[in-house]
DNA sequence: ATAACAATTGAACAACTGTTCAACTGTTCG
DNA sequence: CGAACAGTTGAACAGTTGTTCAATTGTTAT
């Protein structure tokens, strides 16, 4: 993968006056395909796609989302992290409890049209 | 991941006279969250979502897209492979060449909204 | 037939990913 | 305080993934 830079630094040697600003837009391409790539890569997992499946409806705590999906506390809290990372996911403390829910509509138009599309 | 499958089940213990018509529906919750993060997945590597935006202009043969992506022709190949097989792109054979293209719309949309959102 | 080019395939390998387990932090309430 | 509950974190492990390399198939043209 490494050598999507080596494609973008080759447009630099297409010959004319604006060399620079088409090497820019190249990076700027390659850096899209990683971003990209990288938030659907967190859509790539069944536990992300649960949890975020569940938090469409409404936000929910830990335990609620353990016990929904049926996995540990830990696996959930791990997965929350990545989701939290890349902003795909936001919470609130309220006691000894921290609700999560989808970070923006932006999220939820992306798993919408997931679903709608494996529905045909 | 295997527990999904037992939450699923786990709902078909709702007191109720349509509790089979519940466990199916949570049967196929699961089954197209599973999907749903399958179908993510491919969109979830730099080269998969690098060959389908070159595909998104137009179809390009392999050794097109090899040096393009600035990659092997191997390379390429076997991610094509995963992307035909779960038919998110097609191909037509024209002489020695093997044209790919994106296998439809919905595909472009998805696409589209990934470099949507990593644009703000 | 055979040479040349296009592309696929399988095995091998390193890098990465997700879950588990145990230890830990943070909050509430007696 | 200290017990109980909610959640996080890090190390470890098995399973998966993507690329490389070499061998192979398929097509065209000489």
């Amino acid at each position: 993968m490494e050598k999507r830079e080596t494609t973008a630094l080759e447009k630099t040697k297409t010959a004319g006056a604006d060399r620079v600003i088409e090497a820019e837009e190249a990076f700027k391409d390659a850096a899209k395909i990683f971003s990209v790539a990288e938030l659907f890569r967190l859509f790539g997992d069944p536990t992300r796609v649960g949890i975020m499946t569940v938090l469409y409806e409404k936000e929910r705590c830990v335990c609620e989302l353990s016990e929904l999906l049926g996995m540990t506390v830990s696996a959930i809290s791990h997965q929350l992290r990545l989701l939290k990372q890349s902003g795909l996911v936001s919470y609130r403390r309220e006691g000894k409890h921290l609700y999560y829910s989808l970070a923006d509509s932006h999220v939820s138009t992306i798993l919408a049209q997931g679903f709608e599309h494996v529905s045909e």
